[in-house]
RNA sequence: GUGGUUGUAGCUCAGUUGGUUAGAGCGCUUGAUUGUGGUUCAAGAGGUCGCCGGUUCGAACCCGGUCUUCCACCCCA
């Protein structure tokens, strides 16, 4: 056994697994850009000041911070407190991105000048978290994020609705869009009397799907929640659609009113029978920035946890000095929709590309003949290889088989006497005779 | 960050209350078939039992530490 090994939560990906993994960000780049948005990359690194306060306290500790060259301990004092936090901002100024929406913030901060109003811009790019790994939780994964700043416009959402439904009809993954707003838990919290501690109402509200609604109202207590209105706020997170809407009007009439709309015209242009987008009170979602509509994706019937989310931030780049630029985005979580996607069988089987023809090596007599109709096959277009050594018939049919190669290009001395060559279609065990000039003809006709 | 769990051949896993040369299936190599794969048969290669230390006459097995995996919290994609 080897003595090095990969390092905590990161991955190596093999070529059945960059394949597929390909296979889920092209359908989703290609939705993307039909959508109308352009690609962005904004390096693996920002100033830690960037990333830190964006994220709430929690998300602050999950934030790879990269030493200082040099060194580092250079402006912490001989006798500093073991407090870490205290002093990392002297040992540390950069920091890996812990998403893509704030690297974008800062993007359009220091390009406003630069950038067309509203501008739509998509990301896929890894980003680093110091989570403790577990299933379909890594410390390094890939985020495929769509955003578009500089518009209040509900259709943004619409339209962001849409993308996740044709991207999973693509990947036909069936998949369930749960879809709030954060005035209207404000207002829940402002019913509740603790209109002061909203954040932490939130976090409460966000865990009744794994620890029960009883248990909601006790912790809601505990915070201060009027205990007589406690029941009451139990019946509004119960409630979903339109009717729940409708009930829900008096704690902020706009916002519920926003989500009718995003559901009404998403309803209006959506293709995807798979694909339901439904209002639940009970979506809070954790990052602190959200001002508006909110949501989340699920994948049905499996257990993988959410396979994408986002929100309308009212003034992210305000934090940049950049103020009235609101925006909406979403995100694609690639590592859990490869989970799913596995799970459920539903990578398709040519995901991966082999190649098509084998080109046997007799040595050198017959080799360099051979491999000229190798070159002549790729040049029109088929997926060809040459097997680099002399070897035994055997072992060379045996590759293209473990290979799943489909034809056999075998031309001997008895076949080049002739003036043919010998395909050998693997797939049914039948062997023909072509001639040679008829050799690439022949391979394109039956491809 | 808290609590737990896992690690034995390339892969999936056995391995008795600690006992001498650590096993199976699949895969791999070679041969039966010196110009033909998938099936079959035969033979063969391959392991400091995650790593470090301790207990013991003796450790894959017991104890401590460490790394890794997975799980529950926390949080999230």
């Amino acid at each position: 056994m080897a003595k090095v090994s990969i390092a905590k939560g990161m991955r190596d990906f093999n070529a059945s697994e960059v394949f597929k993994r390909q296979y889920i960000t092209s359908a989703i780049r290609e939705v993307f850009e039909t959508y109308g948005y352009a690609p962005l990359e904004t390096p693996s690194m920002e100033n830690l000041s960037t990333l830190t306060g964006k994220y709430g306290d929690e998300g602050d500790k999950l934030i790879f911070r990269v030493l200082k060259s040099g060194d580092f301990l250079k402006s912490v004092p001989q006798d500093a407190s073991r407090d870490a936090g205290k002093w990392s901002a002297l040992v540390s100024d950069k920091a890996l991105r812990y998403d893509l929406t704030v690297p974008f913030a800062r993007y359009v901060s220091t390009n406003l000048n630069e950038v067309k109003l509203p501008f739509k811009r998509y990301q896929i790019q890894p980003v680093w978290r110091a989570d403790r790994p577990q299933k379909g939780r890594f410390r390094e994964f890939m985020q495929c994020d769509a955003d578009v700043v500089g518009s209040d416009s509900l259709w943004q959402e619409v339209e962001l609705m849409l993308i996740y439904a044709d991207v999973f009809k693509a990947l036909q993954l069936p998949v369930r869009i749960r879809i709030s707003n954060r005035n209207i838990l404000a207002g829940m919290a402002e019913f509740a009397g603790v209109a002061g501690s909203f954040m932490a109402f939130c976090t409460i509200l966000d865990k009744v799907d794994k620890i029960g609604i009883d248990k909601v109202k006790e912790q809601w207590v505990e915070l201060g929640v009027l205990p007589e209105r406690a029941d009451a706020l139990a019946n509004m997170i119960q409630l979903s659609g339109e009717a729940g809407l409708e009930k829900l009007a008096s704690l902020n009439a706009q916002a519920t009113e926003d989500v009718a709309f995003v559901v009404k015209h998403f309803n209006e242009n959506n293709a995807n029978p798979d694909a339901t987008l439904l209002f639940d009170p009970s979506l809070a979602r954790g990052l602190d920035y959200y001002t508006g509509c909110v949501f989340e994706v699920e994948a049905l019937d499996v257990s993988v946890g959410s396979i994408g989310g986002g929100g309308r931030y009212g003034d992210l780049t305000g934090i940049f000095g950049v103020k009235n630029v609101p925006g909406v985005g979403i995100s694609f979580g690639l590592d859990r929709i490869y989970i799913a996607l596995e799970e459920k069988k539903l990578f398709p089987n040519d995901v991966a590309p082999t190649p098509y023809v084998l080109g046997v090596n007799f040595g050198d007599a017959t080799s360099a003949r051979t491999f000229q109709h190798i070159t002549a096959l790729r040049r029109a277009g088929i997926m060809a290889e040459f097997y680099p050594e002399k070897a035994k018939m055997k072992k060379q049919f045996d590759y293209a088989n473990a290979r799943n190669i489909r034809f056999v290009l075998v031309i001997g001395d008895s076949e080049a006497e002739k003036g043919v060559a010998s395909i050998k279609d693997m797939t049914t065990g039948t062997q023909e005779e072509v001639k040679l000039e008829e050799v690439v003809g022949y391979l394109l006709s039956v491809a």
